[in-house]
DNA sequence: CTGAAAGCGCTTACAG
DNA sequence: CTGAAAGCGCTTACAG
């Protein structure tokens, strides 16, 4: 690598092409009204010098940038596929991606780090963000789409149809045979939280299973947060049969709580779990979890903030992605241990 | 959410405040030289507007901006790998994380794609950037760290330690009872392609094992460049007994070919791979494998980075990380088919 | 302790 | 067809 002296600008091509800035911002630009001469002598200036044009400059004097926003707490591995989706949505279209992660914010659930990042991004760099699992509702001079928003959030926003992928998640544990069913909850302030929670009840409710409450944990989708709960739900004498936990980090946790106490799952507890991260698949046993396409909800996310931003939006603005069980060896009918 | 008008501004925040910008400005960066009352008033005023400063309109300004970038052609699963390092190398240091993706030069080979963002990016939106496996050699006005640079870059670097590992992975072959080991070479530019085949011709040699050059396919780190190499290896009657690819997805590709050939893997050939993608793990049969740690390479490059901008690094400036095999299903001795 | 002014690298009316 | 000038939202010498 040579690190070279000062980045080249639009006065180093105007100069060596001897012509002023505003013919070299035309031809950059492709704007009409450029002599064919005048242009190949400024392209010649620009190949020569390897000019490229400042994102920050260009940013800050237009009003539209083409450049979307995705800010974000975290970087797990649904991330990635977050991101996989959001590029193929903006493939071709003519807007950048730009994500910003401010150090000190990262990974911590600071109240509105969300806004801070938005505040910082919006209005000069970005004409629109993505927003991943923000603390609260948002705001912004620009078009923002949340991606699994807080309860209530009359944002644009795209989530996975928890309430039904919950349901799913607990009819097949109904369906092995399971009555006591335990569930940890996830941190009741995001509206998949919520939902999945409401899923869980009216699964039971439908299949005539009164609710126990002492058999409901409240955890933060944090899996450090499953253990306690984990651990209280299997040292009581009536312990339940399977539980259920909103989140695969938690039910992860679930699985090596019962583990310690020397539970077996499948045969003596049966374990589903929430989101379908790679690890769910690595675990042994495998778990049975409910799989939410992110690289769809990044996907529709960024066709939404395409469209919000060039105003040719037509659909609703709250989307809701289905959802699919997928079945791994961590759930089997009660009692396999003791017919075994 | 609030749509809410147009950004707040410093001049809003003066005007509220009844002081200059600059005085606005130098509360906002905790300058010294403002009384006591007037950084009150001005920090009333911020939370009243909910002001927070233009990330671009600073950046342009200020020659130090506090914000690494980073770039990337593309958003694999190890990508996200890669960014958990760079946020833990991060956290606390006061710098920023942008990443940019264009979405045109997405996932292509763009020529230069790297030095066309770098240009975009650096010497006013970063301090710094790390670059993902470039396409050449990158030139920029402010430091630059690369992960997996091409061969014979003099850029400061990131690189796992290819050529040991692929050494251990064909001793891990040797040892099984493996002489004819085919090899499916990645895109030669990169410095890792070429480590790895010196590693694969360094352990054949130590063994005393020719290197039979037709068993030796080009592709170029893609899995669909290994199909056709992988078919022409498995179609000949005195094909190898077992295949070492450079690359996870091209390992994959030829564990899908010798399915669709018949050819029964691990009986009837082994197959090694080179990265331990997490696809690898959920292979039939799991795939044996080099572990590099993306985790560590990202961190690493942006400790390098990070010091590089300040002007405090004191290591080398290109570094070899090392690598793990994985071993997994797909390897066992050769002939375990006629022997069964 | 505070403000007016210049300028970072661009783009865009406005003249000519 | 082309250029001089203003201005995007900030920061920083320079005066006072």
């Amino acid at each position: 690598m040579a690190e070279v002296g000062a980045p080249v600008t639009m006065s180093d091509v105007a100069r060596a092409a001897g012509v002023s800035t505003a013919t070299v911002s035309r031809v950059v630009n492709g704007r009409y009204g450029v002599s064919a001469d005048t242009v190949a002598q400024v392209r010649s200036a620009i190949e020569r010098l390897g000019y490229e044009s400042s994102l920050v400059a260009t940013s800050l004097r237009r009003s539209r940038t083409n450049v979307l926003g995705l800010v974000t707490r975290t970087f797990q591995s649904y991330t990635a596929e977050v991101l996989k989706g959001v590029m193929k949505a903006l493939s071709g279209s003519g807007f950048d991606l730009i994500i910003y992660a401010n150090s000190d914010l990262y990974e911590t659930y600071a109240e509105g780090w969300e806004q801070r990042h938005l505040n910082r991004l919006s209005g000069t760099l970005t004409d629109g963000c993505i927003v991943v699992t923000p603390w609260g509702e948002v705001r912004s001079s620009t078009p923002v789409v949340v991606i699994d928003p807080v309860r209530g959030s009359t944002a644009p926003s795209v989530t996975a149809d928890n309430r039904v992928g919950a349901t799913s998640a607990v009819e097949h544990l109904l369906g092995l045979g399971h009555r006591r069913i335990g569930f940890i909850a996830g941190r009741s302030s995001l509206e998949s939280a919520w939902s999945r929670e409401e899923g869980y009840r009216e699964a039971l409710a439908a299949a005539g299973v009164p609710v126990d409450p002492t058999l409901i944990g409240r955890g933060d989708f944090n899996p450090e947060s499953a253990a306690p709960l984990a651990r209280a739900l299997l040292d009581r004498p009536d312990r339940p049969t399977a539980i259920f936990a909103a989140s695969d980090g938690m039910a992860l946790k679930v699985l090596q709580v019962a583990k310690e106490l020397g539970v077996s799952v499948p045969d003596d507890l049966s374990v589903v779990g929430f989101d379908n991260i790679p690890e769910s698949a690595f675990a042994e046993p495998g778990l049975t979890t409910v799989d939410q396409s992110m690289y769809r909800l990044g996907y529709e996310a960024a066709r939404m903030l395409k469209s919000l931003v060039t105003g040719e939006w037509e659909g609703q603005r709250q989307m809701l992605l289905p959802t699919s069980l997928v079945v791994r060896g961590s759930t089997t009918p009660p009692g396999a241990a003791a017919r075994a």
